[in-house]
DNA sequence: GATGAATGAGACTTCATTCAT
DNA sequence: GATGAATGAAGTCTCATTCAT
């Protein structure tokens, strides 16, 4: 499909995802002069790779969510409708909280490469085929739509992010926030 | 305390505010030059007022907390333990999704205005003293945090506004998380 | 002539001129402004009081230059040529020095209070008369014109705030180079 | 050492420059907005050249700066301790009256660039060399120290510039001072 | 392809001065 | 007279993006 790269293309185009991967990780925001200078290249460089600041962002998240993807297949492979959904929501707010390329893309409405556009559409078509699952097993209260998936997780992601803490804290947090939510998404509304 | 503004100033000051409110609403970034222009005052001016844009939408969004704080009140008046605690984080949560200026000053550690600090403890402290009213009266899980308050809170809302939808749909979908969440907060850990 | 002032004006006035001297002795620029709040007036009390930062700058500048043209009426007296001329001399460089109002007063071309106008002409007639004293004493070399006085006093002090050091420091040089310039002076170019 | 410009980066170079120059020239304090409006180049064009218009002042006088070096070693060269000495001086001196971009230089006690760190280096290491020199052969009073001399230039043209006139009768004078001073210098204190 | 210089809109801020109260 | 709020020109500087080399 796409043409290889040349070598050295190549070798900048890993340059730059490696750069854009530690200033994300430092929570700097990415600039792509910035990243330019850092990795050494010419900011033409660069940009002729990446054409703005979120192509690049989504690039460095691509790997994150194709692990979630994986993840999902198995998860889809799980024949336990609650265990199966559980799994899978915790893995995709761990990734969010570990991972700060991540929040954005997930939130943003719009992408900018293909590859993001289809890998969402993966993450969000395996979370509907296992909430209907869980729904139809009556593992889930009714009211609660496929759509909600996505908002819940990038919620609680926010929440865990506000609470602050060390890297480790927040994973911890992670858990007890989406456990306390799945508590609620399981319940049978109660009868007074 | 204050010495009352002159009333050309007190003019001035209420036009930028309000101006500013409009743009929060619109979602359009606060840049002080942009008010002023917007306000048809002099740049001097608005920074004589605020010296920052963070001054600003702190006073933009201080009625708010002021209206949020009298809630508080109520809510301690009310003798009911579960009921109150779930009136004030309704509120909390429809102000938060209704008004722009709200979550950015929530969220953030460390505030402009000493204003913005009273009202931010005191709400606080509102929440604190609800939540161990219904922990104690075995209304809430007990591994909830009075510190878990305002994190959860906005990531409700923030969960609300990646769903998006028009002002009119957003309050609903608040509606629909937050109970979500409480079900799963009042849960007692349910035996296998 | 002057309408005395009312004695709280007075008292303002007064104000201003010992904020002002305190912020030149420490190199502080003089805005108005600035004054203003740190005499606890108003900027239009200030501005009402003095036009100009210039205009404030010589009133503060004006006590010393009175204190110089007392002292040069007892030069005047001196019936020694030379000593007269030098004792004139010292004094001059030495409140340049040790006043950091007096330099920029007495270099500019163009004056804003007429007193600062007069007293600078009466510095200046003293230093004609004494210098013409001295040259027809044939103390002095005859090529020194006497609007070269004031210029080389400048030169001095300015020479002097280059190499810097302490208040007591800077007394010293001045001495050093001034006595050296008046080597210059009186020397009846040699002949080889 | 240095990559050498690109062509058009070079030909902008020159251009702000020039156009310091002029400034400096007409005694217009440097602005890098107003120098980039003046050359037709961007903002963004200037300051990646200059970062602060210390650097580009200190650029402007560089070149002076060197032709003063080169002129110091001639000096050196010539055995002559009182001559070379003079003419070392007198060149300061006139370059400092001629080119308004030197007193700032010369007296900021703090440089931008290395290269005029360096040169001033040199400037003063000439002038100390020629005032050993001189001392030792008993051409110059010995309580003056080579630390005086950059005040003492500055000095001289300070007084050039105060007491005013065209290009042609400033160097006159700087001429008439400086002989003047030097006198002084050379003066075995006489004996009363 | 790679480079990095150039661009310039626009954000932020200061300050001398005016003028309404 | 005194006050200090208002003014806005002008300065500094950043940064996303383009384009000549």
């Amino acid at each position: 499909m796409t043409t290889p790269l040349r070598k050295d293309a190549a070798r900048n185009w890993d340059r730059i995802v490696a750069v854009a991967r530690d200033l994300v990780d430092q929570g700097t925001p990415l600039q792509l002069n910035d990243v330019a200078r850092r990795a050494g290249l010419g900011v033409g460089t660069v940009y002729r790779h990446f054409a703005t600041p979120e192509a690049l962002l989504e690039t460095v998240a691509t790997s994150c969510l194709e692990a979630l993807a994986a993840h999902g297949e198995q998860a889809l492979a799980d024949p336990d409708p609650w265990r199966s959904l559980e799994g899978f929501l915790t893995r995709t707010v761990e990734a969010q909280v570990t991972d700060a390329s991540l929040a954005p893309v997930t939130a943003a409405s719009a992408d900018t490469l293909p590859r993001t556009t289809e890998l969402k559409a993966v993450l969000r078509s395996t979370g509907n085929t296992l909430l209907d699952r869980a729904r139809e097993a009556g593992a889930v209260r009714p009211d609660l739509a496929s759509a909600d998936l996505v908002p819940l997780m990038c919620g609680i992601a926010h929440a865990v992010t506000v609470l602050g803490g060390t890297p480790a804290d927040r994973i911890g947090t992670a858990h007890r926030y989406l456990s306390t939510l799945l508590e609620g998404l399981r319940a049978v509304p109660r009868t007074a």
